[in-house]
DNA sequence: TATTGTTATACTCTATAACTATA
DNA sequence: TATAGTTATAGAGTATAACAATA
């Protein structure tokens, strides 16, 4: 098969204090004197061996973007997915459905509602592909070309809002560290 | 509402060559030379664009990791979150479901299902909480607990085998930032 | 024969409302 | 009244098989 979407995470979590993460972090857990028995109460939850794996902090630092991306964007109409679809046909006039597919990881049939989603919208258009019987070429329409110049602003406003802990050197080298991972 | 789980997402992608990310990123559209009309062939497909954004590449990466997880944690017949879920109760006896929520940020009809499997399945076991008579206190079993060695060994490994292209000095940098954007 | 796009469908994950029992 | 845990269920996301049209 060919490898679709993934769901399965993780977990995030709520939003927390911010502690700086000594070198030596505290025990963070707590047990009342009882008897000997296990049977005591947790006052802190220890999570410190799951955050040491990558899969765990990068998928609750990208949920914890995407929580505020679906609030920003929704005015849009456009969640994540449908975000990316028309990012990338937006810059890349003329691509395929097949295309979409392999760079976005998005399996056919889950592409399809969301490709004529977008086009009862008046969001992107529909041509013969020019060599190619077979393939649609997808394209912006100035509506949807004018929704999305809107929608990337919105987008990279509310990334910069939610990495402000962060440099802008650090915000690079954050990001080329994710793509040596899954690049 | 309490913020559940979030599932939408960026959407990841194909394993790709690995190209080291030149400070001036090449040219990657080719159109045909064709009429005036934007009626052009795609060769390669631009994502310069959702590169630039933490959450398209936070997520990207979690998926290739989660990937991974999946196909080698199998064998233990545990899922990210029923990985996250054992280990947090091994790693804190007694905790309870609604700290597993808060901290899992798991929905708590969601996590009912997933603890009378465990439950089942001998991994962990259920004891009155000692001054809440409404609460339930988790415990891992013996064999929940060996089991659980196991499986944090395995995903530790997987982890690494992920992130072979880091050093480990960018790797501890990576977790440091990746929290303090969901921290 | 292989590929693009599609349909139909099953499965998993996530979210909401409402209930019980204890505090 | 508020909270821990539960039930039932709805909704969104993802996956698989099979088909028609074109290469």
């Amino acid at each position: 098969m060919r490898g679709g979407g993934i769901i399965a995470c993780f977990m995030p979590s709520q939003p927390h204090p911010s502690p700086q993460v000594p070198a030596a972090a505290p025990r963070k857990r707590v047990k009342l004197p009882l008897a000997s028995t296990d049977l005591a109460a947790i006052d802190q939850v220890d999570t410190r061996y799951l955050q040491t794996l990558m899969g765990y902090n990068a998928r609750r630092a990208a949920l914890s973007i995407i929580e505020l991306f679906l609030e920003r964007l929704a005015p849009y109409g456009l969640k994540p997915v449908d975000f990316s679809v028309m990012s990338t046909i937006q810059h890349n006039p003329g691509v395929t459905s097949r295309q979409l597919c392999a760079t976005l990881n998005l399996l056919p049939p889950n592409l399809v509602g969301l490709i004529q989603s977008l086009e009862s919208r008046g969001l992107i258009e529909r041509k013969p592909h020019p060599h190619d019987g077979r393939a649609v070429g997808l394209h912006a329409t100035p509506k949807g070309h004018d929704l999305m110049v809107q929608a990337e602003q919105t987008a990279t406003e509310l990334e910069i809002e939610k990495t402000a802990k962060l440099t802008p050197a650090q915000r690079k080298t954050l990001l080329t560290l994710l793509q040596k991972i899954y690049l």
